[in-house]
DNA sequence: TGTACATCAGTGAACGCGCGTTCACTGATGTAC
DNA sequence: TGTACATCAGTGAACGCGCGTTCACTGATGTAC
């Protein structure tokens, strides 16, 4: 029994440590170069280890992008309590959580979406995925007052149109196209205020 | 001198013959299964042939994209002039042709702004990418009756937010977030409609 | 409270894969004289 | 028109890389009795 604990053998909360490892490599080297054993390494961990609590690399992106869509959803929310709901400015509420979360977690942003474009066999992936269209549905239903997508035929149309800016943005602002990322925030922001704010 | 020419040691025009097997290679397998070798064998050729006349991997998508971006432009504009510039017509032509093209090259047009992403050292490739918020400039300039960007400071947001739903709405239908991506053309087409054309 | 034992969560070596790139080479082309 | 020679555009072998996954193993934990 030695005064100071060595190492355990045994790491306390792997499954929690490698997703974070996972995220700060998303941030550090993006979505191009993740990989499995170097979320290992990061973790501090025998590039094995990860086999035992998410099965293969898929199962690790899969509840990354899970717990992401979520927090995607309190960052568009938080956005929204800060405006009356039926405004336009819940809409461009809704919309500016959705720019700031991407451009503040590229990497993220983007195996969240990666994820839904391989078509995962994870149907939970799948669902989180929709709770983007849903706070937008709910944005955009407050706004023409109505209770859901079935009342009038436009209002869904507007929805996807929103959704599409906001995540339009992102993707470009993310490839360079509005200048450096991090600096393009404040510009796209404006750009929601004049469009959809009116 | 065989009467049926055997396959010669010389290609002829390997370098047109890479950029199509690249092509395909980016429709068949999509941008994440894209590779220098497997373009060098659908042309037939050895893999260490495209180096002659790309240099590298880079050079070789490098070209490609230039050439897609040529190419977008050329669809926006078949597009465009179906409508009389000024109009909500033209505009919705504009991001039409735009969402057209993406969908119908999936690979190529993800390939096109992973370059840009990438922040690529090749001028040529940035300069290209250019040509969508060029085009997206014209109709919206057109629309409200002003020569250039800078008579009216919420023009170039709005250029910007029209190319940004373009874009968004290209790139969610290719994360399968509106069903299959050829099924969802129409659908997004008339969202178009209604948003942009009133 | 102790002990036997099943189960769990790590290790590290190994396998096979496809990749991009380099290199010495060779066959073909075309140009100077 | 013929010939010598430089240049060009291929070949195929080789290198080294990092990856995901599998496997037998071992150390640690916790539970039944």
């Amino acid at each position: 029994m030695s005064a100071v604990a060595a190492k355990p053998y045994h790491h306390g909360d792997l499954r929690q440590a490698l997703l974070a490892a996972a995220e700060a490599e998303l941030m550090e080297k993006g979505v191009a170069g993740f990989s499995l054993r170097a979320c290992a390494r990061r973790a501090g961990v025998s590039h094995a280890a990860p086999a035992h609590h998410f099965g293969n690399a898929e199962g690790l992106m899969a509840e990354l992008a899970i717990d992401a869509f979520g927090r995607l959803a309190t960052a568009m929310r938080a956005e929204m309590q800060l405006a009356d709901p039926g405004t336009r400015g819940h809409m461009v509420a809704m919309a500016r959580g959705y720019l700031r979360f991407a451009l503040r977690n590229t990497g993220l942003f983007q195996l969240m979406f990666r994820l839904q474009e391989a078509n995962t066999t994870d149907e939970r992936v799948r669902e989180a995925g929709q709770v983007a269209f849903a706070l937008a549905a709910e944005a955009v239903q407050a706004f023409h007052g109505v209770p859901d997508l079935s009342v009038d035929p436009e209002v869904a149309p507007r929805v996807v149109g929103l959704w599409g800016m906001a995540h339009g943005l992102a993707d470009l602002a993310i490839a360079n196209q509005f200048g450096p990322p991090d600096e393009a925030l404040d510009n796209l922001e404006a750009v929601l205020d004049l469009i959809i704010g009116q």
